[in-house]
DNA sequence: AATGCGTGGTG
DNA sequence: TCACCAAGCAT
């Protein structure tokens, strides 16, 4: 025993003292009521399962039962959980066990996920409940637990994140006490390591978090990658005279709408449109900008003149290069207008 | 390796 | 309102 409690005997400690207790699955070894609530739980909610559970176990008290039972009414009564794929199995399993191993379920891990519906996870979750094996899960909850112990970067949808999980879910995996633990780390998952808003103060394992020590807790683990943005790009063209910039009201509605912009598109189509000819351009370079629809990114060019022209355009106007930033404008112009230092007065 | 599979809860 | 997610598995 190391001095400082490891992660698996501070899990124990607080399964035992603050974990859940009384669902109606716990507190028994039988495999098929472990089963069942297993693959019931399967991407489903703790709350959501428990009446199923019951009302299912009132009509196929045994294996035997929902193996003599017509598959039909195995479906009935899942009517309303989903993923039925889920159900079919179910039955075909529990046919499958009466049937080919006369009722006796096996105990390894390997002999259990080759049955229908039952996973690598489901299979360790039955084998550490039902029979004592000491066997790692690895669910939602897990990968999300330790995903933030270990701060794992990546999403752990992604094969080689998830082979790295499984690699820890294993070496972690304690010399006895299985039972409390595999509870203790879906617990931990459900009630404290939630998904967002984690009670790190309450955590047991708060001090030894690497997520949690570097303020990242709600950000691991890593959101799925969302499918690439659509990518557009702008150009803009700040016409100034060093004092002041032309800015030009966007229509109310749509992107940036009621916000000050500089005037969009090609510099010499832009100049042309504003009538001016001798202007000085210079590159004020590029910025990405991303809304949630589609990606942006800014070129902007500098039109540097020698007086402001008289605009009749009403929806353009000089501001002061000082008070541009605070006029109304989108923080990536904002941003370039930072680049367009105001000329100061000659000392 | 990437998808499809269902429904209910959440911020 | 709506994207995101929940005790995954099969293909």
């Amino acid at each position: 025993m190391s001095a400082v409690p490891s992660f698996t005997d501070t899990l124990i400690a607080w399964q035992k003292r603050a974990g859940r207790h009384d669902l109606p699955w716990q507190n028994t070894r039988d495999p098929y009521r472990i089963w069942l609530s297993e693959i019931m739980l399967q991407q489903t909610q703790v709350t959501t399962v428990i009446p199923y559970y019951l009302r299912f176990l009132e009509r196929f008290p045994t294996l035997e039962a929902l193996a003599a039972a017509p598959q039909e009414a195995v479906i009935e009564y899942w009517a309303g959980l989903g993923y039925y794929a889920r159900a079919r199995n179910l039955h075909r399993c529990a046919v499958e066990i009466v049937a080919v191993h006369a009722g006796k379920w096996p105990k390894s891990v390997d002999r259990l996920a080759s049955l229908p519906g039952i996973g690598r996870s489901t299979a360790a979750a039955i084998a550490a409940f039902a029979f004592g094996e000491r066997a790692a899960i690895l669910d939602g909850n897990v990968k999300r637990v330790l995903c933030r112990f270990f701060a794992i970067e990546g999403f752990p949808g992604q094969a080689s994140v998830e082979r790295a999980l499984w690699a820890r879910a294993e070496t972690l995996l304690p010399e006895c006490d299985i039972e409390a633990y595999t509870q203790g780390l879906m617990d931990l998952g459900a009630t404290l390591c939630s998904r967002r808003k984690p009670h790190c103060n309450d955590c047991p394992l708060q001090q030894a978090c690497q997520a949690h020590r570097t303020g990242r807790a709600e950000d691991l683990p890593t959101a799925k990658p969302r499918p690439a943005l659509p990518e557009r790009h702008g150009h803009y063209v700040f016409v100034s005279d060093g004092h002041r910039v032309l800015l030009e009201r966007r229509p109310a509605h749509g992107i940036w709408g009621g916000l000050l912009v500089p005037p969009e598109g090609e510099t010499a189509a832009v100049l042309a449109r504003l009538g001016i000819s001798d202007a000085s351009e210079s590159p004020l370079g590029t910025l990405r900008h991303s809304f949630t629809h589609f990606r942006l990114t800014l070129s902007a060019t500098l039109c540097h003149i020698d007086a402001p022209k008289a605009i009749a355009d009403p929806s353009l106007c000089w501001i002061a290069l000082e008070s541009a930033a605070e006029a109304g404008v989108p923080t990536p112009i904002r941003k370039l207008l930072e680049g367009i230092a105001p000329a100061r007065e000659a000392q």
